[in-house]
DNA sequence: TAGTGGTCTAGACCACCAT
DNA sequence: TGGTGGTCTAGACCACTAT
């Protein structure tokens, strides 16, 4: 005697009954968390009532959940009982972020004016910082050789509430960068970033922005505290100056959960 | 006696041996795929094969290779003996496939194009049009109103070697649709669709692009066969016309081993 | 036909957490 | 302290796929 609702059921779905029970189950339950049975935030029942209501072993009560979980619709951190996630409000980053007016106006980064948008706290981190050979893919969009060249590396890491949001790397050419607080300290002044680039000469004119996404390996997992089921982003940002010169990459990794992107793109007749 | 070298392990790790077995032989697995003991498109030996060399049953090598497998590292298509992954070059979808010289040029979709270029045959099919509602989202982004305007909504799919790559749904308000085939015909003509927008007096001149990533549906796993630990890219994309207008919303959703986006911006001063 | 992955079960032990 | 999820085991049956 079940209590849920599967009356109708009418979504076009596989051979029906002829599935097997920890995805049936799976089925069942996801239905009920889309037709809100469950609402987000709420606890599921425990792994033993399931299998007990579904007339299954407890084992795989368990990996119907663990489907769930890797979709995304449950949230089982630690051994907390698994939760009904809960859609949050997205960091929505885009390329106004770069605008020199505006940098000018506030002196404050995107980011920062993005998470208080949220009325959160932000804050980053600049763990290291170093000189090293260029990636492969650094060397390239840079225009200079991964064997010869040298580039600072700056590390950033974003939090807002003190909950880890997005890594950035950025590689920055060492004559660019030599000399100058770019190479050596972590509080980049007023401006930030690209108020220091300017110093140098180099004003951001354009930018390419390349994103792809896949699954957190387990160091992000980690790091980032990515929930299961959730993949991150990954941004690989090229700076370009007044002379159609690459001055700066910067690779971003941000939990999908908490970023998306947003461009707005004038065409180019 | 195992064949694979874990010597000089220093990959900083958890408390290292404290991890259960079937995290312990993940990591370890990871670890030889990672340095190309096992080679990308690769077999990896049989789980009772890996159970027997790492001590355990055969259930747990099995829950080690899921592990590997959400992380995307390993493909198990069907019940076949599951492989490396191999790493898959990216369509590079950019703003430029907006641009209407381009267009008029080539007469060629964006697309197309750019599957062209991987040296593979596309295929756009468009299996339904119809007049409805449209959804929230879309409303708000047209300046309409969802419960009294009409939207068409036209679905898209899109083929690289008759592999499925990517979804676009496209709904655009009846006013401009109405009477055109923009409501009726699958095949859009010259110019494709963006050449009958211009037709309709609308010419295309700024777009924005909402982009977000996320694990696909079961319905998507299924109709765009994503592997496992797969993610999918959402881009909600809005068509600007020169008067500033929003005329067009379409819905992207792409596999992310397939896709990517690649923007060339300028910055506004 | 032999071997594979997919799946299920029943029982067990653990660490953790709220009461 | 009792209930929870995490995990492991050993044995079993299945459908599929290579040979």
């Amino acid at each position: 005697m079940t209590e849920h609702s599967h009356d109708a059921e009418e979504t076009g779905r596989e051979p029906a009954e002829k599935l097997p029970p920890r995805r049936r189950m799976a089925n069942e339950l996801r239905d009920d968390i889309n037709n809100e049975v469950y609402r987000p935030g709420e606890l599921l029942p425990s792994q033993r009532v399931l299998a007990d209501r579904y007339g299954v072993a407890r084992n795989t009560a368990g990996e119907a959940i663990k489907i769930l979980e890797s979709e995304g619709l449950i949230d089982s951190r630690d051994r907390a009982r698994p939760r009904v996630r809960e859609r949050r409000r997205l960091l929505r980053l885009g390329a106004e972020r770069y605008s020199n007016r505006l940098r000018e106006e506030t002196g404050k980064s995107p980011f920062r004016s993005e998470v208080e948008k949220q009325g959160k706290t932000p804050r980053v981190d600049c763990p290291s910082i170093e000189k090293i050979r260029p990636p492969g893919y650094v060397a390239e969009r840079l225009g200079i050789s991964a064997d010869e060249a040298f580039v600072v590396r700056r590390e950033n890491w974003y939090f807002a509430d003190e909950e880890p949001v997005q890594i950035g790397i950025t590689y920055i050419p060492w004559e660019i960068a030599e000399g100058t607080v770019l190479a050596t300290s972590a509080n980049m002044g007023k401006g930030s970033l690209y108020g220091r680039f300017e110093d140098q000469g180099h004003r951001i004119t354009s930018i390419r922005e390349e994103i792809s996404s896949r699954m957190p390996t387990p160091e992000e997992t980690e790091g980032l505290k990515v929930p299961a089921g959730v993949p991150v982003i990954d941004v690989v940002h090229t700076g370009i100056d007044q002379d159609e010169q690459p001055f700066e990459v910067t690779h971003f990794t941000m939990r999908a959960d908490i970023n998306g992107l947003d461009y707005r793109i004038r065409i180019e007749d």
